[in-house]
DNA sequence: GTCATTGCAAAGGATTTGCAGTTCC
DNA sequence: GGAACTGCAAATCCTTTGCAATGAC
């Protein structure tokens, strides 16, 4: 998916927000980067090009994009880190809402296939499946869209 | 998995970590524990009984039992937010050495089951996979235990 | 003209580091 | 006795907040 500058801007337009130059090459660096850059890696590349970005604004228009849902956070519940000592195999439910983590061990989980189109010299030791969702106390928030919790639904980010 | 304190002091011993009240109270807590607590949490609940403990030690603590594999991060990786536009469905790879992320899109990870026993009332609206493990770059620093990168591996943490 | 966006500075919070005293082996 | 552990304080790092100036629509 390759973006011109305009391309952005319609898409800005298209989404209700406000078109800057500084939004634009943020955004415009993050669509055509695969390296998952952090807020200081994209106020580093943007920044020769805007000298007066300020990284407060990197910030700021992550949030603006994440609340418009063009962005993403690849390490979400980022708040602060938690522990674990059950190091038997299993995976995690975590509610977006009070942002709970739930243990669950469905043996089913445990025997996924090596993921396609990784590096040949990739060695994986390990892997885990993190589910996001809202519990039934927090689930009042948002419309529920889905409103079977069995079967398929689509994977995030 | 009911560990008494002499337990615990018994499988420090075993892995070579020095035994002391704090650092017992603290995996005691932790390993009895299903609440995935932050350092805090810890801190706030092992501190009634040791008045003396310091926040300080409840992070070096959990380096040292990390370290030693006794103790997992639930959300590794934990160093900054790291953001992704890249809004189709799709999973990463994390190389634990220098902690570069990889895009995986492989079909067969985007139709997982629902995971069996969940709350009824929750509801799953995404999830993603995390792989771990080492590239090709890193793959010296730890000698490699499985040797063949396809097949089965254990889920972790 | 109005309101969102930006930049700067300062605050906030989680975690780490330095160092001296203590405890375990 | 020596090394590791602990506590305290300060430092560091990432991120958020407050506020005035600017820019987009």
């Amino acid at each position: 998916m390759k973006l011109s500058l305009e391309d952005i801007q319609h898409k800005f337009r298209e989404y209700g927000l406000k078109s800057t130059p500084q939004r634009t090459a943020i955004y415009h660096v993050l669509i055509h980067s695969t390296a998952h850059p952090t807020a200081e890696d994209l106020f580093a590349q943007v920044s020769p090009a805007h000298p007066m970005l300020s990284l407060n604004t990197v910030y700021y228009t992550l949030s603006v994009l994440g609340t418009a849902g063009l962005v993403r956070e690849v390490n979400v519940g980022h708040d602060r880190a938690r522990y674990d000592a059950n190091l038997t195999p299993h995976h995690h439910v975590i509610c977006q809402g009070c942002q709970n983590i739930i243990d669950v061990m469905d043996p089913r989980l445990d025997c996924l296939a090596s993921p396609s189109g990784l590096p040949h010299d990739f060695e994986i030791t390990s892997y885990q499946v993190a589910f996001r969702g809202y519990c039934g106390t927090c689930r009042q928030p948002q419309a529920s869209t889905t409103t079977s919790p069995t079967g398929n639904y689509p994977a995030s980010s």
